[in-house]
DNA sequence: ATTATTATGGACTAATTGGTCCAGAATGTG
DNA sequence: CACATTCTGGACCAATTAGTCCATAATAAT
């Protein structure tokens, strides 16, 4: 029965991930963990400490995902604000099309658990900060091309780009309603101008 | 010992929805409930038949809660743009305060169930649209006092002002940095303009 | 004072929680 | 083949979970 697989740590906290994204902390039992990451409870906590440490480094796994997707968006060579743009637009269709409402993970855990967890928070604040300098990046960006005004305070607008899209991710929870999130995304996005 | 207490079903109500706003709906243990409403077990399942009713109700009653304070503040005599800027500073303030990190409810919830309890979704969704419903009211005072152009979709823009509010919780919990957060809400207010 | 009502503490479930531990099975290497 | 390594299932744990039930105690109404 017992078959040694040399199973991959970044594929094993990549399916962990899924199922806090999914779940919420609490709501998340050893036994979902096990399940997804296809591993004994023993192999559990040798590898990988406890529930809780697995949480944390769901946390980063997550971080290098967004990371990667959202420089690969920033480094195409369309203008800065078709970028930004199509940002918004992704999280729309993200948000209205079937099960898609799970929302953005750091979202999620920065509403279950920073309040009460330090740690998490520290990580949770380094993921915004991450897709906040890439807003800001396009819209330095933005201001070169000529696109957005000098006038305007790169960091403030990325600021309030990257809270708009989190706003986005809220309201879509409870009403994931086409025309309403288009609204706001709309809206959100007469800033730039 | 046993000594009936005539007691405020309400106020219970309103302890069981502090616990759940600070704790969250897993994290919040029976313990934790009848502890904080002051009530037996026994009484508990009585009166309110189960933790999830409980949970609803305390959902319901915030809708109540709020409805008061932004109805409160949306009848004051001061032009309309200045209400809803003093809805924004308030958000600002109390995030950025000792303790005041909870946010709000209905964003906690909204985040951590609707996904999984339409029940809730749905209470949650109508909490929104009473918050909505206020901003659209604003907006449209504010186009009658000439404060805000003709030309904009009073709907959108309370969708918009809705969402913007959600997402500022949101990055304060991660980080409650007094200039990000009035950098947001500066921002978020220019598209009144 | 007697009764009906209401609330209570606490005993009791059955299930689940996160977590520990170990004997043994599968494997790669010599 | 034999060995060391790696992984496993499952037994086990104490604590906690949501929820039920009842005999009893405190009150209000008669």
């Amino acid at each position: 029965m017992a078959r040694p697989r040399e199973f991959d740590t970044t594929e094993a906290l990549n399916q962990a991930m899924q199922v806090f994204w999914s779940k919420g902390y609490e709501a998340t039992s050893l036994s979902d963990l096990i399940g997804a990451m296809e591993l004994s409870k023993s192999s559990f906590y040798d590898t990988f400490g406890s529930k809780h440490e697995v949480f944390l480094a769901a946390i980063e796994h997550y971080k290098k995902t967004i990371t990667a997707q959202v420089s690969a968006v920033s480094t195409l060579d369309s203008p800065a604000c078709k970028l930004i743009e199509s940002l918004f637009e992704r999280v729309v269709s993200r948000m209205t099309e079937e099960g898609g409402q799970r929302g953005c993970f750091l979202n999620n855990c920065a509403v279950e658990v920073a309040l009460h967890d330090p740690k998490a928070a520290k990580l949770i604040g380094g993921g915004f900060a991450i897709v906040e300098d890439t807003f800001m990046a396009l819209v330095e960006r933005g201001q070169r091309e000529g696109e957005i005004g000098l006038d305007k305070d790169p960091r403030a607008l990325a600021r309030y780009l990257t809270s708009s899209l989190n706003g986005l991710m809220v309201v879509s929870k409870a009403n994931p309603d086409l025309e309403a999130l288009s609204d706001i995304a709309r809206t959100a996005l007469t800033v730039l101008d």
